[in-house]
DNA sequence: GCAATAAATATAAGCAGCTAATATAAGATC
DNA sequence: GATCTTATATTAGCTGCTTATATTTATTGC
């Protein structure tokens, strides 16, 4: 049995996504991890959150992101607060110099794509744009996928070590 | 003045190209560098390539990769060979074991996007088909730039460190 | 032809950031 | 209130990067 076409477009799809490694990383301010700047992404989407379910969010262990969080608290980006009603928990959460750097981040990014992005052709510009949802629906289901409890086919995601 | 219709499409699609990031590293194998997987990708693309050329190509230091071939090699996946005419060059390569790895490499990624991709609408599915030669004109751009020695307006790669 | 310079790679020391294993301390349960 | 569980911290060790420097091999000027 051949593969169907959908996996067809799967594989190139994949292929693509791959290569887009080098570009994303360009795109990316020098200085911080790849860990540590997608973590304060997530603080700044989902709010302030508790260690451990940031390190699930980010795929990283809980030692990891205690250590990860105590960096960035000496940067200043994040502040660590205890909660009132258990005192085992320590919330993290954005700090406004912590926002400001996401802000420059931003604008390194789009300043650096811009420069790219103005040669390609209108058709391409468009292509792209039109592929954002899709490239957002597939994220936040891996994100789904990712904080499952390794269940069914192959989905363990750091369970294999 | 505000901002150009094109660089706000360009900052909705650097945005959602840094969302990208932790679905990409979702669908590499574990157990090998982000840079190791693409140095392997590089040499199969490029055929053999001179050490120096591989670290600009990779956006590392020259030690750096002095060292991930070392491991490389050490695992089987690469070999490095003199070069006859200039006894100071070292010639990398892939080896068929490099090559299997790739294979299953892809195989891999596919399988793990295949699952979500599948729940896409199919209009989804074909805007992300649509977008690739897009996504591959910007990585080959980017290429050209991180080559480029630093030239004009603030497109040093690693030179600001 | 040979000293001086340049180029390609290797080595060394140090740091960031991850892991697994374990310790500590604070709820929850009975 | 002893025991179990949960949330975070600590420790030791490893990988993979950095800068600075050493080594080996061309290349150049004279």
């Amino acid at each position: 049995m051949k593969t169907s076409e959908v996996d067809a477009q799967a594989e190139d799809v994949a292929a693509g996504l791959a290569r887009l490694l080098s570009l994303i990383r360009w795109l990316l301010p020098p200085g911080m991890s790849l860990t540590s700047a997608s973590t304060l992404s997530t603080l700044e989407r989902s709010g302030p959150c508790r260690l451990t379910a940031l390190a699930a969010a980010e795929g990283v262990t809980q030692p990891a992101m205690t250590q990860l969080v105590g960096r960035l608290a000496d940067a200043g980006l994040v502040t660590k607060c205890a909660d009132p009603a258990d005192g085992r928990v320590v919330h993290v959460q954005l700090t406004d110099s912590g926002r400001d750097y996401l802000a420059r981040r931003r604008e390194f990014r789009t300043e650096r794509l811009s420069g790219l992005f103005a040669q390609l052709s209108k058709a391409d510009q468009d292509a792209l744009a039109a592929a954002l949802p899709a490239m957002n629906a597939l994220v936040s289901m891996q994100r789904d996928e990712q904080l499952r409890p390794a269940d069914s086919t192959g989905s363990a995601v750091r369970t294999e070590h």
